[in-house]
RNA sequence: GCCCAAGUGGCGGAAUGGUAGACGCAGCGGAUUCAAAAUCCGCCGCCGCAAGGCUUGUCGGUUCGAGUCCGACCUUGGGUACCA
């Protein structure tokens, strides 16, 4: 073999495995299937090294389990719609449609050089007419179902650019382009009744056993069941139909240290109130601002008294008083609560801030009833003693307190207990232009009506303008006029497009059947679904993964898919960031300009430009175009090969944590992989008859190289598969075995690295008399009789120090271990003749003496 | 604010409650070379001449034994419902 030249032997092997369609993926009943799936890309334009790691860590799965007989699909396509493509649009000029599909060329054309195990033929793109057609089939399915329903939900508006924002277009509440204080506006939207499944999407997720833990839990916290006490206050001095206020909390047992009832801005008697100049001016002043959790929880609490009062339930002599508060939310219980400072930290602080009462129902067990400084707040399976308590004993746990409350105001007749869930309805509404258009149509007469099937797709207009803000399909000329589906008078098409998330709620299902004129074909769904194994980013623990679970659900109860993908993603896998440091310097105005890596030169003390000048070098950060710390993979692949980039990716860090891109690693991957080459040669070059003497060594050490790299395959450990498979190249070099011996091992080794670099595993095949294409060849098995050794070497402990260590035979018993072990000089030395209380021996692992 | 993670040598990291630092990078020493690159061999947590001591973000606990389990805290990252 001649020298190692990635840039030779790529684009051949790639050539090959099209020739033999070896990544076609067709149903094949007499194997069992496999389906994995990598999130699919947002098309930016040009692929990165986050990308570059998540599709190689896919494509190691599907290269390995189509190596062990399993008929593998592996698809690809594009989550296409989106802002960035109307972003571009408004900046430099062009279509969205344009802009979207050139970047999807490019991206493909950056991505084939990686040579995944891509069945192309099945790619598509979430704003390909047939894709987003069919999502308007499913939509319409939906409605029919009782799964889609309009109502009102609050938006950020822009006062001066007169447009709704993305909470990612608030930056401090103000509008990112007009600067100008953003407001909290309602508009009528649609939603998808989610909450119709929040317990089964709650108690699904104990059976998602292959699932990280992590994410099983965020998605509960998020879906949030709570047990608590639903019930109304009477009203004193409130408006006409409100003489009953309906209040919901999780802690009852508190109901003793209550001093102050508060309603949402948006309750219904707060709109009511708002005829009041001073209760609208106050309720105004509530509306500034984002609508994002993290602004609304961490703005400053403000009330307003409505001079309206409420009876304690307890005691109707009892009045508190009701408070109009920013940080009472319409979404979550009734949005209504009883204030009880002493057991909560807002409201503590609304109660410090405004004078009302402080007092404490409970202590600390032991403790006396004490001056709060702060909210006493603690876990409710812990015991506390009741000061006020009015139902069951002093002593108990919170839990116990709860549920003897909600059983007092059960018997007593004032209020039930109820679960709640936090998990809202999904509204998937857009005021924008590049996506999925809602299918329904406006009728003066008929009023809301949907689409007809036939007439789907409904298409986006091509001629639309970015030149202004707002939804280019509002102000389109004619777009907006049809004929109304269900009496045929003029009407109008409903301009809000959906969620970009609706498309990628399904787009695994699709892949089942791309082509198909259904949403799906259910013998493809039912043969391919479910996905086995899903791979993306941690980020999307909650919002994309618990849609994609309800769309799953959604999707069978009106056909598309059989009950077994109620729950889709058989087992998933979240993948770290790719990083990089970060090279900044200051303009002559102060501000920060970043540099490319590429700019970078080294120094001793730190990192300088070309010139000279200084550069900070500020740690790892995730990968982005408006720092600069970008790897451009291709530039990557160029200089070393698709091999390199994808054996660094995968050998660096584990690969659920962040991985830094380094140059220097890069290069030392390349190094390796030349090593691994000239041993190839070095084989190829042996003669025939040459008998080694560590053809049994070898044996054992290749054994436990396959052994090793599978098990780690298996258990997502790829970083210590390459560990593994650094060790049995090395152990390679410098054995001295017979060369058919030799080259069985070097096979076996490029079968081994097949899946993290697939091409110079080929080339490394076919050199040591491999039969067909590595990539097709069966996966090696380790004979269990070459993993065990005779002998161990166990460490021995005096009071838990390591000291010494014997080798002795693997199966010896415990009590002649002790004996050997104590007879050890090390151990005599380090007794000095102190008695042993106690040894503990572990068979294989350890001695402990404890003195 | 709330929810979820992560923190181990100069660096990336390894370690079913059982020898902390596998494997790799960087560094150091050597071989080869007229010289260098490349390649090969060896050393390589910290303090200490050594004996030995110290060491897994901080503090405390459980255990014969803790990077690993429990509690509190610190720092960083992800999410927070219209970024994808």
């Amino acid at each position: 073999m001649s020298r190692y030249e990635p840039a030779q032997i790529e684009p051949k092997w790639q050539q090959a495995w099209d020739e033999a369609q070896a990544f076609l993926a067709k149903r094949d009943p007499s194997k069992p299937k496999y389906y994995v799936l990598e999130m699919f890309p947002y098309p930016s334009g040009r692929i990165h090294m986050g990308h570059v790691r998540n599709y190689t860590m896919g494509d190691v799965v599907a290269r390995y389990k189509a190596a062990q007989g399993f008929s593998v699909l592996h698809p690809m396509g594009w989550d296409a719609f989106g802002m960035p493509a109307e972003n571009a649009a408004m900046e430099r000029g062009g279509h969205p449609k344009d802009w979207t599909y050139g970047n999807i060329a490019d991206m493909r054309g950056q991505m084939k050089p990686l040579g995944l195990s891509i069945d192309w033929t099945r790619e598509f793109a979430t704003c390909d007419p047939e894709y987003y057609g069919q999502q308007q089939a499913m939509f319409l399915d939906m409605l029919e179902k009782g799964l889609v329903y309009r109502k009102n939900a609050v938006v950020n508006w822009d006062p001066v650019d007169m447009t709704v924002l993305a909470n990612e277009q608030v930056i401090d509440g103000k509008g990112w382009r007009s600067n100008a204080p953003v407001e909290r506006r309602e508009l009528t939207q649609w939603f998808f009744k989610i909450s119709d499944y929040s317990e089964d999407l709650l108690n699904a997720l104990d059976g998602l056993t292959n699932w990280p833990e992590k994410v099983r839990l965020m998605q509960a916290n998020w879906i949030g069941r709570s047990r608590g006490l639903q019930f109304a206050f009477d009203t004193v001095g409130a408006p006409e139909g409100f003489e009953k206020l309906e209040v919901y909390t999780t802690r009852p047992d508190t109901l003793m240290g209550a001093s102050f009832a508060a309603i949402s801005p948006d309750h219904p008697l707060a709109k009511v109130l708002e005829a009041d100049p001073q209760v609208a001016r106050f309720i105004a002043e509530c509306r500034r601002g984002g609508t994002s959790a993290e602004e609304l929880e961490t703005a400053e609490k403000i009330g307003f008294d409505t001079g309206i009062r409420v009876k304690h339930p307890l005691d109707p002599n009892w009045e508190l008083p009701v408070w109009i508060a920013n940080f009472i939310l319409m979404d979550y219980g009734t949005g209504a609560i009883f204030g009880c400072p002493g057991h909560d930290q807002r409201d503590f602080d609304f109660a410090r801030k405004y004078g009302l009462p402080i007092k404490a129902v409970f202590v600390a067990e032991g403790a006396e009833d004490a001056d709060l400084t702060e909210a006493f707040v603690p876990m409710k399976s812990e015991p506390v003693r009741y000061v006020r308590g009015f139902a069951g004993a002093e002593v108990q746990t919170g839990d116990e307190g709860v549920a003897a409350a909600i059983a007092h105001a059960e018997s007593q007749g004032y209020g039930q207990g109820v679960t709640k869930f936090r998990l809202r309805d999904w509204g998937v509404s857009r005021q924008r232009y590049w996506g999925c258009p809602i299918p329904v149509v406006h009728c003066a007469a008929c009023g809301v009506v949907p689409e007809k099937k036939e007439n789907l797709p409904i298409k986006l207009p091509d001629d639309v303008s970015f030149d202004i803000p707002g939804n280019p399909l509002d102000r389109h000329p004619s777009w907006r006029d049809c004929a109304c589906p269900a009496c045929g008078a003029p009407a109008r098409r409903e301009t809000d497009t959906m969620d970009t998330f609706v498309d990628s709620s399904w787009y695994y299902a699709r892949f089942t059947s791309p082509r198909a004129a259904t949403p799906t074909s259910l013998p493809d769904a039912d043969y391919w679904m479910n996905v086995d194994q899903y791979i993306g980013g941690i980020e999307h623990a909650i919002l994309h993964l618990l849609y994609s679970r309800f769309f799953a659900r959604a999707m069978h109860a009106t056909g598309h898919l059989p009950e077994k993908s109620r729950e889709p993603f058989n087992a998933l896998f979240t993948q770290g960031m790719v990083t990089h440091e970060i090279y900044k310097t200051t303009d002559a105005n102060g501000r920060p300009v970043y540099h490319l890596p590429e700019d970078i030169i080294r120094t001793d003390s730190g990192a300088a430009l070309a010139d000279g000048t200084v550069v900070e070098v500020i740690p790892s950060a995730k990968m982005s175009k408006s720092k600069k710390n970008v790897v451009d993979p291709m530039s990557i692949i160029a200089a070393f090969g698709a091999d390199t980039a994808r054996w660094f990716v995968m050998s660096d860090s584990p690969p659920e944590r962040d991985v830094e891109w380094t140059a220097s690693g890069a290069e030392a991957t390349f190094k390796h992989l030349n090593r691994v080459w000239t041993l190839c040669s070095r084989i190829g070059e042996m003669p025939a008859d040459h008998v080694g003497e560590s053809d049994q060594d070898l044996r054992k050490a290749t054994a436990r190289a396959v052994h090793e790299v599978t098990q780690a395959i298996e258990g997502f450990a790829f970083n210590k598969a390459i560990a593994g498979l650094y060790a049995f190249t090395n152990t390679l070099t410098k054995a001295n075995g017979s060369t058919s011996v030799m080259k069985e091992a070097m096979r076996t080794l490029a079968q081994l690295m097949q899946p993290m670099v697939p091409h110079i595993a080929e080339s490394i095949w076919a050199a040591q008399g491999g039969v067909g294409l590595c990539c097709q060849a069966e996966w090696p098995k380790a004979d269990p009789a070459l993993l065990v050794d005779d002998t161990v070497i166990l460490p021995i402990q005096i009071n838990g120090k390591r000291r010494a260590e014997i080798s002795v035979a693997k199966d010896m018993p415990a009590a002649e271990v002790e004996k050997i072990a104590l007879a050890n000089e090390d151990v005599i030395k380090f007794l000095a003749g102190q008695p042993v209380k106690k040894i503990i021996v572990v068979p294989g692992r350890i001695i402990n003496v404890v003195v």
